[in-house]
DNA sequence: CGCCAGGATTCGC
DNA sequence: GCGAATCATGGC
């Protein structure tokens, strides 16, 4: 169990080895911002959270009561034992190599909404400009915080009120029509939130009826949002981290790819999330 | 400048 | 069901 208190309006968690650099810059999250070295914030529903860290010990805020404190415990996944699943990626010679570069990351509990328009945006497109997209679309369409320049992401309504042109000149390029039809969709009352309760295979072909989404980015918003952990995004530097880690560089067939997701068990999107930031720290080609 | 990016869609077979 | 062309655009 983990140990916590909340004081002064803030949470904080002791002896949590999460690393909140590597957690917010593995490619899940677009929009933490750094202030320094151990401090991070971003926009978390309607208000900017931050967080830090000092030895073991993690502060967030601002927390005022059980309610918050419930919030944080599921997006930062809290509950979950991540030193047995890197204890199991060190006891495989393969996943091991993972490990000095990607200790410490956990897979966030974020927004499904927020999570299916950004994995859109995400589609051929890298994560600079991604990062950039998506807070240029939350100050076109989101809620101001106070006088700050934090803005709340947009919701479904107000991005289906946008228009194509406004789309573009965000930067959303030629994936601006699909995030118009997917917002559109929700409004009109898609099962977003319901897909956390289906089989993985159920909710992955449901997400995939959404126009921009196809199986990759299914996979990512079952990942990051719904709390499907067997979901495992392949994308390029994935598909390069898996042919040079598990198959000696050669071309890798559907099946052969399915039976090793397979072998990774019910934490596959856990341990995927692990190869792919290795991946690009050590700039895998 | 040319190539790449957490790919999806559409079309032809 | 599978391969190829196409898509918009900033980062590097």
């Amino acid at each position: 169990m983990m140990k916590a208190t909340i004081e002064k309006g803030s949470l904080y968690i002791f002896d949590c080895d999460i690393d909140l650099y590597r957690t917010f810059n593995c490619g899940q999250a677009f929009r933490w911002k750094s202030v320094s070295d151990s401090v991070f914030t971003c926009v978390l529903g309607e208000r900017i959270v931050t967080v830090s860290k000092e030895a073991d010990c993690i502060a967030i805020s601002p927390c005022e009561n059980e309610i918050d404190k419930a919030f944080y415990t599921h997006y930062f996944d809290l509950e979950r034992d991540y030193t047995a699943i890197e204890d199991y990626m060190l006891s495989n010679t393969v996943l091991s190599r993972c490990i000095p570069y990607a200790k410490g990351i956990r897979i966030l509990n974020q927004a499904p909404f927020e999570t299916l328009i950004s994995f859109i945006i995400s589609a051929n497109n890298n994560i600079k400009r991604i990062s950039k997209t998506i807070d240029n679309l939350c100050a076109a369409a989101g809620r101001r915080i106070g006088d700050t320049n934090h803005y709340t992401f947009p919701t479904p309504q107000s991005i289906a009120d946008l228009s194509i042109e406004d789309l573009l000149k965000i930067g959303t390029g030629y994936r601006a029509s699909y995030i118009k039809d997917t917002a559109i969709r929700i409004c009109e009352g898609f099962p977003l939130e319901e897909l956390r309760d289906l089989d993985y295979c159920t909710a992955k072909s449901k997400l995939m009826e959404l126009k921009g989404v196809g199986g990759k980015v299914a996979d990512c918003i079952l990942l990051f949002s719904l709390g499907h952990y067997n979901a495992f995004p392949m994308d390029v530097w994935m598909k390069r981290a898996v042919n040079a880690l598990f198959f000696n560089g050669k071309q890798v067939s559907r099946d052969e790819l399915c039976a090793l997701i397979e072998s990774l068990g019910a934490n596959a999107g856990i341990i995927q999330q692990y190869i792919f930031h290795y991946a690009r720290q050590i700039g895998i080609k």
